[in-house]
DNA sequence: GACTTTCAAATAATCGACAAAAATGAATTA
DNA sequence: TAATTCATTTTTGTCGATTATTTGAAAGTC
């Protein structure tokens, strides 16, 4: 069937309205429920309805279904058999077991990291610290703690993550990569939850990044390390106060 | 109204015909499923058809779906959007990663769980072991490789794992735990693949774990910890010949 | 002959409704 | 008052069917 004339091949056919970029419900269900539930917009402990999630998010149940799926392996969601869905709780005991194991495990990213790293990392570790002190972060969280629903996670906060882990990209396993950065979400909570309260403890933080970055490219390890691990006890302190000893 | 005589409270009311463990069937599929991967049943890198493995397990597609994100998060199954799912793909470089790894994350473990580990600890490690050698291992993987379908974990695979979480139960942090029991999952994949092709390189093994008991009890963290690497290492050089150097 | 385009079959994703289990709360009893 | 029972209601878990997307093969074009 001959079409008429030499329609100009259409570029790349211009997909109409593309809801979202290509993804499924679930998968953005997933990203969202994800960003609420690290920047504690979903307070901890409290109940995942199913119905509740559909109106806010305006998708059906499966999709939602799957997404909460996915949460609970993260660790961010918890399920129980025939009594649904809830957002992990924290707890000093969690907060005293993640810190200490974001400093052992990191450790060794770390020092992997340094000891293979060519010049190519180090330009890279340099040029996301570049990025992080552009971003202004926090700029999620309003300076009332009041959230606009919707946000996504905000450019800040990616470019605190990409940071973190452009400092262990060169150590030489995806497995490790991969295990920092769910000690990372999981600490993230923890930071959030530090914000929201104290908002006038805002960080003398950038400095600590500063630090870091000035011990790598002087290829102090030791120095790089000890600096990695004050970092996270500080956070480790920010929010700690802000729990009582009993989870919930 | 008045109830009859004094019925005597109904104990536990003794549930009728209770299908599952009062579990719901995502939660038993994603059990079999994980059994299925970990035990090389379904091959590395296949598909993972939903209709397929309704008929399978003989349930619907919802509980399937459930259990296949789960697996998702697991690192077992691979997810792309609108393709569906797969069962990851080893590879050489794959198990490289892993068991560098595992070294890592397990000898800061095993150290700390050394020091901190009272004789309640050192007992239960002695108890684990016992009963590792007491379950044949390989209980369900005949001869001739052949595995009769429906077959759940073997005790012995459970015993297997038992003792490697009791070597670490005492480093005082679950979330190091939790990292160090990913990783065994993941390595289980390896081992069984090994094991499934050849049956006679058999285990001298039964020694290494008696090594590691010895090395324990004697309180020598660090031969302790060689001997546990050592232990990785075998695994990984059984594994490695069995895989193609491109993933799939 | 190699490369598109088209169309049909297969598969994935989502919806809406139903069934099963747990939470709620008022009425009853000790 | 405190505890127990029972019916009501909410919520979870599952199914079947519908819609959207990809895959693969046949037809067509340069």
């Amino acid at each position: 069937m001959p079409k008429q004339a030499a329609r100009p091949k259409p570029v790349i056919a211009e997909p109409a309205v593309v809801k979202n970029g290509g993804a499924t419900l679930a998968s953005e269900a997933y990203q969202r429920l994800r960003e609420d539930i690290i920047n504690a917009v979903l307070v901890p402990g409290s109940k995942l309805r199913v119905q509740e999630l559909c109106t806010r998010y305006g998708m059906g149940q499966s999709p939602i279904r799957e997404a909460l799926n996915r949460l609970v392996r993260d660790g961010l969601a918890s399920l129980s058999d025939h009594k649904g869905f809830s957002v992990t709780s924290l707890s000093r005991a969690h907060l005293e077991s993640l810190t200490k194991t974001r400093c052992w495990v990191n450790e060794i990213a770390l020092r992997e990291s340094m000891l293979n790293g060519d010049s190519a990392w180090e330009e890279g570790v340099v040029l996301a610290y570049h990025r992080l002190t552009r971003n202004p972060r926090r700029a999620s969280a309003q300076p009332g703690g009041v959230r606009v629903d919707g946000t996504y996670n905000s450019s800040g906060e990616q470019a605190h993550r990409a940071f973190h882990t452009s400092l262990i990209s060169a150590c030489g396993s995806p497995w490790l990569i991969d295990l920092c950065e769910q000690l990372f979400d999981a600490a993230d909570r923890y930071r959030h939850l530090a914000r929201a309260t104290s908002s006038r403890t805002a960080r003398p933080r950038g400095d600590e990044h500063k630090l870091l970055v000035d011990a790598v490219v002087a290829r102090d390890v030791d120095r790089a390390v000890a600096v990695l691990k004050k970092h996270f006890s500080r956070t480790h302190e920010l929010a700690r106060g802000q729990l009582s000893d009993d989870p919930a």
